[in-house]
DNA sequence: GCTCCAAGCATTGCATGCAAAGAGAAACAT
DNA sequence: ATGTTTCTCTTTGCATGCAATGCTTGGAGC
């Protein structure tokens, strides 16, 4: 037995950071793949795609106006960072994982993101503890004012700063892949404040735990955040 | 006249240029593109290319007999799942982490297997114990009749076994692939005794723990066995 | 002799065209 | 009506060719 045939559908090499901004001139660099997989990971992200959505070749050529070959690479490298399923032969369809599957993801999501709490906890700077605490609290406030969608934006920075914290990078990335993965399916999330202020309070116990140095408890807080938060979305996975 | 000028449908339905049965005839199903990653995939986790060692489209294309498209398409593959790096305009070269990197790499490697080994410990069938044990028996033989290529083999198995045993499929599937990012790194592994005697105390101890369903215990034998394995290892991260 | 610039050139990126291969539909037989 | 078979046609896979991009190197100026 061998390593040579990993699963496909691993890992993105680097994070696929949902880009919100495609006006900004600053990336003119980019080539006509790497915006179409950016732009088409952002639509699965976003919803706008949903899973189970068909990807064909020719229609997403038309519609951004290029030829088939970089919408093939894009495609390609959405599965292998599966958000995209391709059945051979009967098109490419924005990736529908089975509950059990989908259970997996948020298991893995939970013990990633404990153990990025507990390495931050032991690891953080103090500058980094300091902007912890500033996210925190904005937070705490955006709670109150209850616009979800700044505050799930917002949430998304709490956790990338505890990634960060980690201190690892490769793990960091992971995480983050894997909170990618699963962001399709976590819908209604933020949508009423008792959820808001539940997280809060979660979030808070984190803070707390990552201040004190608390490796256990910042991994133990985070984990139960996790493990509630899942509870409270619909997990959505049609069928098969 | 072109074939162009044929109306749709009507172009001859029956293969026009038969092609010469492959030497395998088993291997049919599978695309041009894929066979090129797995080869290359191959190649780069045994050490043949070695890291930083330059993939040039064109010369692959050339050593494999087919046209650039599938090369690319392969690299590209290679490159999101971590194994090749691609520098604009610079050529691709067999990935080349560096040091900082590779310490995560290994660091994230020793939490995952843990944290596997630790859900096997709690979930694992009967039949998969026996399964583990077998395996690990096999290890014990193997440690003494002295094959390290034989044992490296059923090594994996080993880890696999225990992979499985997490019943998480994600979980499994991340821990894979990043054994398989590190691979390239690591050397000299198995070659003298000593180090496989000391590799199978370790992994009785793990074994010894999954056994009595000693999740803590199961986790931090893996932890500890995959860090002595890592001290072993000489990192190879050339310059910069 | 060193630095800066420019033109050449290797390499990548994309488009286009064609062929193979299933999947689905239609037609046929039972 | 249902199962089966053939046929069509969409979809995928690959090759080839051209264009653009920026690395590199050779030359000119300081």
């Amino acid at each position: 037995m061998t390593l040579d045939d990993f699963p496909p559908g691993t890992l993105p090499a680097e994070p696929m950071v949902p880009r919100v901004d495609r006006a900004s001139p600053s990336v003119q660099k980019v080539t006509r793949a790497e915006e179409l997989r950016l732009q088409l990971a952002d639509e699965i992200v976003r919803g706008t795609l949903a899973p189970g959505a068909p990807l064909d070749e020719t229609d997403i050529a038309r519609r951004f106006s290029v030829s088939r070959t970089p919408v093939r690479e894009a495609l390609r490298q959405l599965v292998t960072s599966g958000l995209v399923e391709a059945r051979p032969h009967r098109g490419a369809v924005v990736a529908q994982p089975s509950i059990e599957r989908l259970k997996s993801m948020f298991e893995a999501m939970a013990e990633l993101e404990a153990l990025c709490a507990g390495l931050a906890a032991e690891r953080m700077s103090a500058a980094e503890r300091h902007g912890l605490e500033a996210i925190h609290e904005e937070l705490r406030v955006l709670s109150y004012a209850g616009n979800p969608d700044r505050f799930h934006e917002v949430n998304e920075r709490f956790h990338n700063a505890i990634y960060a914290g980690s201190q690892n990078g490769y793990i960091a990335e992971i995480t983050l892949a894997t909170r990618v993965r699963v962001q399709p399916f976590r819908r209604a999330q933020f949508r009423n404040l008792g959820r808001l202020a539940k997280s809060q309070a979660e979030h808070d116990r984190v803070v707390v735990a990552i201040m004190r140095g608390d490796k256990q408890g910042a991994a133990a807080a985070m984990r139960a955040h996790i493990e509630l938060v899942r509870g409270e979305y619909e997990i959505y996975a049609v069928s098969v």
